[in-house]
DNA sequence: CGCTACATTGAGTGAGTTCAAAATGCGTGG
DNA sequence: CCACGCATTTTGAACTCACTCAATGTAGCG
């Protein structure tokens, strides 16, 4: 329930280094046991393989750094304990398309395991601490630990349902409603990772965002910038802090073109025209 | 081969004809082996488990039905033998979201396992014969035969990597293009079942196909139009005969201008040098 | 203090939405 | 068999949002 690091914002504009947000202490450890990663997932997991002798290994990652890229032969899945990520695929004829952005305690890698080498390719978008599974030990663990079996479908399960609600945002028809909507997603994300649900640091460019949204730069960037003069979020650079939660989601609810920043006054009455 | 079935269109629940296309023969048997079922999901049935006394048994749908809705417990994955379905979700605000259109051979419900009820509703399009594998099952089946777990975790997989593709149709490209790109898609996934690949029947409505698409209806129409006054493919109403597939191929590529978004990874070679 | 990335903003245009009317197909019932 | 009604689809006309191109502004880094 802690509201923690309300430490970026204008924070982040002036000072760069190496976040203690980005790179928890205990991620230094270079182990994790069982019952942390199922932590991370927030999936259950059984007492009796809490104290078990298997440990898994973390991997640091510096920005624009690759995981894996596309048709590499697959072999493990990774969770994400700390940083921010991109997954990315490219179609056919080269086109790119963004398909998601990991957070902590995000499974990434499961769409793969049935071809056996990777279908997308993940960026790291911050200094990055993830933790690293090997499918061959994924597998023994459902194996050797019935009552675990559950949990590892559900972590499948829950990448898969992640995809939708990601699919949900494309729902909106003007750019501001869809971005709005990108925003409460984020602060919810945010939110479920104790962090503060109003004040955070969007990692990645505008250009991400926008493919992302499938819509471009430009539009983004009016986006944010039709939602900063309306008074709902104050936005710097990839900092925000949403100013008027209700107001954004009137705003996310809109489907339809027709009424748009009409209502702005209305979202931010202190704010006078 | 045959040709897309014109039998149904909103044959409301007062005529159940049972269609000889849609509803296979072997679907009338009530009852389907697990060799079966994997050889309907494409995944590998090790020999060990294939004579398995397991069986698992049909449910037949007529159009409009619902297998389930959101928010209803979560007991069964369904594997789809026969007939044409959507899968949709409402999101906080009311809107209708259209996921997919699952076909034969394909897993339905596998993101709705890690909240244990079902995150998307899934109605029926035309007469569908739906294998039901209740999750307890599902379970069981990974415990007794550890040769089979790796399939179980691919199915997942794969529902997964489904959705992936699905979103690539979403790329910010013109309606037309957009269009073409999702009969592409589902010539590929007729040609899977053993179908024409260049005669098939949509089930869905224009407004469905907007809801998946991200445009609208009359969008939509006006795009289907557009291709068939090209003579890239002749339609009527929801059948479809494709005349000009590399045609076809060299519009779905087409992109209003949308480039870039340069790959330099500080770490793994990307794919282009 | 440059350089290079990224972000903002402007102007013009085309594509897609909206509203609305007409047309088509299909089932029902006269 | 045809007339009618309903649902879906097609098409038209006006509007406007978002894309494209391009210039300017702002960080961050050596």
């Amino acid at each position: 329930m802690n509201r923690a690091s309300q430490n970026e914002h204008q924070a982040v504009a002036s000072i760069p280094p190496v976040s203690t947000v980005d790179v928890k202490p205990d991620a230094l450890k270079g182990w994790s046991s069982l019952a942390k990663v199922c932590e991370l997932l927030r999936i259950e997991c059984p007492h009796s393989v809490a104290d078990d002798v298997v440990h898994f290994r973390h991997m640091q990652f510096r920005p624009r750094q690759c995981l894996h890229t596309i048709g590499q032969p697959f072999d493990s899945l990774y969770v994400v304990n700390a940083g921010f990520l991109k997954t990315i695929t490219v179609d056919e004829f080269g086109h790119e398309m963004v398909l998601g952005f990991p957070m902590r305690g995000e499974l990434i890698g499961a769409e793969s395991v049935y071809r056996k080498q990777y279908l997308i390719e993940t960026v790291a978008l911050s200094n990055c601490d993830l933790i690293r599974i090997p499918f061959k030990v994924f597998l023994s663990l459902g194996q050797e630990h019935p009552a675990l079996a559950p949990s590892l479908f559900s972590m499948m399960s829950r990448a898969n349902a992640h995809q939708n609600t990601a699919v949900n945002l494309l729902g909106a028809f003007t750019s501001e409603a869809r971005l709005a909507r990108f925003l409460l997603w984020m602060s919810r994300r945010f939110a479920e990772m104790g962090y503060s649900s109003t004040e955070f640091n969007l990692h990645m460019s505008r250009e991400e965002i926008g493919l992302y949204l499938g819509s471009t730069l430009a539009t983004v960037s009016r986006a944010f910038s039709a939602l900063n003069a309306s008074g709902l979020i104050s936005v710097k650079q990839r900092s925000v802090i949403i100013r008027n939660l209700d107001g954004l989601y009137r705003l996310a609810r809109l489907t339809t073109a027709r009424i748009r920043l009409r209502q702005k006054s209305a979202a931010s009455p202190s704010l006078v025209p």
